[in-house]
DNA sequence: CAAATATAAGACAAATTTGTCTTTAATTAA
DNA sequence: TTAATTAAAGACAAATTTGTCTTATATTTG
């Protein structure tokens, strides 16, 4: 579904989120630790999510990465097409060069509608609802 | 979604089914024309899926791959797992070790949504919808 | 300013996926 | 029975994804 990155992506940014509500930057190794990824490759793709302009950070000390958006303004969405682009909420689910009505492949019908729920998951969650769930999580 | 693999495998077989309506065999050439796949890839994954029974195949003069199940039996589940494994109709949203809702990840509730959605699709899809649709198409 | 700290950048490496090519084995038909 | 045809098998290669490591650069704090 998203690749790897994508995935560490997404779980580093709910983490410098989460902490970041607390009024605080977040070094990688911290956020990797929490976050239970690779820290050169979380690295990596935390410094293109900043080029991006997902995130901040800052060098030096008492430094780290940290998001002066609003956390509510982060969709899931922008995240996914950042890193993997936008190709998983367009492509064609048996991998026809386009997919369109008009040429359609023979799941196309029914692929739509699973295509339009990850859309849905995808625009409908936030950096905010997702901390929001980890939060959540761990009252239970 | 799906690996390469399942794409070109699952246009394959639909290839085959619909030929083999007609009471033919197919060789790999004229699938793979006809599949828009490329040919020694598929004929790989082809081998594999006549290992696991998903279909048949006969060399000599006038061998090629064909099909004796009924196709309103061969689920697209059983080619998404034949080829891809089950992991796609399990597997956490976010890449944890293992999806359960005791300890979910911040997309769980709603990656589930999805998830079940390609469930669907997958169960109420088989070779017979499939090869359907494509006849259905080409008439347009 | 100097030293310590933390991200940035990019080379490098491993693993996986995708794809090709050659040789072998089976089957058919003349 | 022989030649032609076709899939099977497996080695090999390319491309992509995933991951690490080293060096550079910026920032803070004493
Ligand atoms: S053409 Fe394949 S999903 Fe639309
Ligand atoms: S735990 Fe992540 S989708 Fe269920």
């Amino acid at each position: 579904m998203f690749s790897k990155a994508c995935e560490y992506g997404i779980r580093a940014l709910t983490i410098i989120a989460k902490e970041g509500e607390k009024g605080q930057k977040v070094g990688i190794k911290d956020v990797c630790k929490l976050a239970d990824t690779p820290e050169s490759f979380t690295a990596k793709i935390l410094q293109d999510l900043v080029r991006k302009g997902i995130l901040n950070s800052q060098k030096g000390p008492s430094g780290g990465f940290y998001i002066t958006k609003d956390l509510s303004e982060v969709a899931l969405y922008d995240i996914v097409v950042a890193i993997d682009g936008p190709e998983v909420f367009r492509k064609c689910g048996l991998g026809l060069a386009e997919c369109n009505a008009a040429k359609p492949c023979a799941l196309h019908t029914k692929f739509e509608v699973v295509r339009n729920e990850l859309n849905a998951m995808c625009q409908t969650s936030t950096l905010e609802t997702l901390v929001e769930q980890l939060v959540l999580d761990i009252h239970n």
